[in-house]
Order: C-alpha cells, then structure tokens, then sequence
DNA sequence: ATACTCATTCAAATTAATTGAACCCCAAAA
DNA sequence: TTTTGGGGTTCAATTAATTTGAATGAGTAT
C-alpha cells in the first residue's frame, strides 16, 4: 500500500483549521510562516492532490482538504492515547481490565468500588460480565477476563491463584402469595419437588456445565440470569434457592417469603480467581479492595 | 496533551516484528540495521519506556511494545486509508454514498446495481436505508443522505434536483382466502371500508407526515415497512393498496389476490432525488444506471 | 575454537525541516 | 486612488534529523 499521511501534516492542518490562517497556526506551532506552507505544500505532493483552494485571499480546505482534517484529528488522537497507553502498561497499569461476577455476587455491591476505581483512573477500561457457575471459571482460563469475583468450589489448577472473597449463604425463596408459605413447618425435598423450580443457566460454553441446588424429578424453569431468576420467583413462577445478598431486601420489604427447609446447605466459600504471573496495578488494585492481598502476605 | 507516537516508528516495529529481527527489518525497510536501531531506541526515549527486553540474545518485545505494535498498527491502515481516500474524493469519488429507497421501491430491484457497483468500487462505502413518504425526503433535506430512489410526489424545492424513475402502479391486494374474493365485481368504497386496511407508518420524523391510500372510517393496522404490510395481508391481517412491483411475485404464486376496485389511482411518477450542486462520481454512477443522466442532458 | 548472526555505538555523510528575507496578492482603511 | 497590513509563497542559507558505515561485543550454532 502506499505511504501513511504524515502527522506532523495532520497537526499542521490541525492548527490551521483551529487558528483560522497559516501565518496564525505558525505562531501556535512556534513556526515561521513558511514552515507551515512547507509542510501543506508537502503533503500536497505526496498525495498528489490540492488540500487547499488558494484562489481566493485566503486559503480554504478543499473537500479532500477537510476529509483529511476530520478523519486525522481522530488518527491524531488515537496516536497520542496510544503513547499515553504505552507508559502506562510500562508502569504496569493495564489499559483495560475485564472482570466476571459470579450469580452469587449481586452486582451493586462492587458497584462503590467501580466508582473509586473510575475516579481515580478514568483513562483505563473496565468491562464487567457476568457468568454463572461453570461460566465464570472457564471464563478466566481462556483468558477473556482477569479477574473471577464470588466463584464458588473452584477446581484446583495450577496457573490459577485464588482469595477468600465472601460466604455465599442460599435462603430458599418463594412469592409471598405462594401456598408453601402456609406450610408452617420447615419443609422437606417431598414439600418441594412438586413446585417448579427456577434455575440460572449455566453460562460455560465448553466445560462441563455444573448444576446448582436440584432436587431430582422436580420440573424447571431455566432462566440466563440470577436476576431473572428472583424475578420470576417474585411473580410466583417457580421456587428456589437465591444467594441472600440478592433476595434480603425483597424479603424485607415482602415481595419474597423466605422459608426454613431441611435440604438447607451451609453457607459455601466463594473466591476471588486471577491467573498467577505478572499481576497489573489495576488487577492489584481491585485485589486490595476486595481484601485478596492480605490473605496473600499471611500466606 | 502529550506528542503523538511516530509513525516511523511504528512502521519500524511492524517490519520487525514481521521479519523476526532488527536486522531483518532493516533490509525489508531497505535500511541498514544501526538505522532501526535508532528509530528503535528514539521511540523508546520519546515514551521513556523499554519496547524491547534486550536481555537475551534477540530483541524481544515487552508488553507495553506489544501494546504499541498492535494498536499501531491500526493506526497505520487508518493513516494509510486516510491518504487514499483523500486522493480519491480529489477526484469526486465519494467517500461513502448513502441512499433512501421509498417503501414503493423492492429493495431487490437495485441489488444487481449495488453489487455492480461494489465490484467495481470496493472502496466506497454504500449505505441504504428505507423509508416511508415524507422520510425519503426528511432524509434527503436533512443530508442524511445523498440520493433518494422512488419518491413519488415529492415537493418542489430549489436545492434538490430530480429525475424521473419509474411508475409506481397500485394494486388492490387482499389473501386468497379472504371473503373480498368472492365478491366478483369491481370493488367499491363501501366494500373496502368493512375491512382492516393495513398501511405503512410515515418514517418521516420532523415534516408532516403523508397518508398513502386511505378510506375514511376504516379500521387500520399500521407497522413499519412495506414488507411487513404484505406479510400481513398474506395473512389474512387486512387489505390495501400496494405497489405492483412489490406483490407481483405473490399473485403469480397465488400467495394474493389483486383485486379491481373503482377507487384505484392511477399509475404515480416516482422520482430520483438528489441535491444540486457538486455531485460525486459516485452518485453520478448510480444516476447513470439509474437513467437519470439522459434526462438531464436533454433539459 | 570458529564462524556467523544480532544488535549497539559513534563519527561522518546525507537528507529533511526550518528560518529569514524578498515578493505578490487581496481587502480594508485613508 | 493610494496606502497599509495581513496572508501566503518562494528560495537560498541554516539548522536539525536521519542514515550510513565501520568498529565492537554478545550469543549460538558447527
């Protein structure tokens, strides 16, 4: 292909628009007037092409003049971000960080830490998804995030470090309407299986899919999201168990009913999940407020 | 904000990284290798970061050079583009053309235009969007885009010019097993009324808005593109007018029936419509296909 | 050991950018 | 009409930047 436009041009004719003449974008530029000239003339002949009508007094953008203008200043822009980019990677601020929450994470509650970390950085990318069981786990091994919030029984590997990250306590949940709420004992797997229970698809593409709290023959109703999931409890389509960061406040203000059942597991260890190596000061960063780094001096 | 990242520099970078050594590069870039060297070593003193980990035996990249390579490389293509795209608006190629095809134009008719003229013009980027009515023209007025195919009426207005394209014939389309089929004669007013009429929302968002074919009183279902319409009237949804062009293949298949009716207008001039003043090679490529060159030279 | 490739350094040569003075053009002011 | 002044260009001279070539050291196959 042929040769890329200059940017010294592009910044030329940058101030030239800018400053409104030649003469005025050479005094911006610390130039002489005839510096600037140079440097239009020049770009001229490279392309081959007039950048400038100079019929008139003053010298005005021709069409391909002001197409060059435009689509530069974003070349322009790209070109000193990227040098901005590169400082930073070199001082190990990573220019994005991609971080999966698990369902058992509500996602409000990172929500005050996004905002420190957006404040005090605003020029690097963060991308929030969210993965549910196996999802999130296979998530961070091929690596299209950093960093595993709230990921439950994570197996065991090698290039993966981990930290304690919160107990995930499961409440079984159902509409304050629903008949089981009249049962006033603590209900037992035949109490339950004959309600239709709400489980949150598994998001992993290629791992084996793992399934959360199921009692056999029950039937299902399979949503892609732990917000779907409470939901359709809400609206009495089903009945499950929900981590109870995410149903306490619906079950405060009675929109959900909470009820005591006797296949009830103990609350389960969640984790926060990285790839061992070089860690990032953004990925360190959000380690530290999550309280990983602690746990990993004692360790 | 800080200078721009040298795009010599980054040229450098990609033949290194493409031939595997300073040497290398230095022999594709037709340079000797001290000269890469320089390039090299001014980049990384500009950002005041390493690019490359000289601590074995070959020059290897670090992250952040990693980071400079790969975004700037798209810089570079943009830059490269950039060049030639002015080049080609220098000479009235247009950048990109875009075009409004009224709702009584089959998208298919123009597809053997458009694939002509992407062959014969990669490089141009052709955008097409339908609209209904008065939004042909909305978007013509409001530079949204370049050329408007198949306006039929369109109001006189000094900066647009026109030519003639076709006519627009209206047929009477009901389901073939809807009761008007068995009506035997020529339909009239009163016959047509009982029935939901189905018509195309005006896409216009500012101008007022057009009716196409209407019946006082008659109930309506109204959706959004003349596909839509046709879909619904195979259905059984409702009746109404529709441009013989679009319906022609359906009562040939059987899959409607057109029926006479009394009220029917007769066939209405469609329109090209575009803004006077300078045109591109690009628009005049299309209104040369689209026959509306002949017409300007003999006026 | 030997030969070879890779990359760097530095002074010299070459190439490119910048300056300053002279000049023309046009528009507004005198 | 004649100034006046800003805007822009040209060109030779100067300055800055890039490129070269030769010398050097470091690592790797043979």
């Amino acid at each position: 292909m042929n040769d890329p436009v200059r940017l010294e041009a592009l910044e030329t004719l940058d101030a030239i628009e800018r400053h409104g003449s030649f003469a005025a974008a050479a005094a911006a530029l610390y130039r002489v007037p005839s510096a600037v000239s140079y440097t239009v003339s020049q770009l001229e002949s490279d392309l081959g092409i007039a950048v400038f009508d100079r019929s008139g007094h003053r010298a005005v953008l021709t069409p391909a003049g002001r197409l060059l203008l435009d689509e530069g200043r974003r070349i322009l822009t790209a070109s000193r971000k990227l040098g901005a980019a590169a400082r930073r990677l070199a001082n190990h601020w990573e220019p994005k960080l991609r971080i999966t929450l698990d369902a058992s994470v509500p996602p409000a509650t990172i929500w005050p830490i996004l905002a420190d970390f957006t404040r005090e950085h605003p020029e690097i990318d963060v991308r929030i998804e969210e993965n549910v069981l196996a999802g999130s786990w296979e998530a961070l091994l091929e690596h299209r995030v950093d960093l595993a919030i709230g990921v439950t029984d994570p197996p065991a590997h090698s290039g993966v470090r981990r930290a304690r990250y919160t107990n995930v306590a499961f409440v079984f949940c159902v509409a304050p309407s629903h008949p089981l709420t009249q049962c006033g004992r603590t209900l037992c797997d035949d109490d339950i299986r004959a309600w239709r229970a709400l489980v949150v698809a598994d998001s992993a593409r290629q791992f084996a899919r793992r399934d959360g709290h199921l009692l056999d023959g029950q039937p299902r109703l399979t949503v892609a999201s732990m917000a779907s999931k409470i939901a359709a409890i809400r609206a009495g389509l089903g009945v499950g168990y929900c981590p109870r960061a995410w149903v306490d406040a619906d079950i405060e203000a009675g929109r959900l009913a909470a009820l005591p059942t006797r296949g009830a597991s103990a609350p389960r260890e969640s984790y926060l999940l990285w790839h061992r190596g070089d860690i990032g000061r953004a990925l360190a960063w959000f380690l530290d407020r999550l309280g990983a780094l602690d746990q990993l001096s004692g360790t």
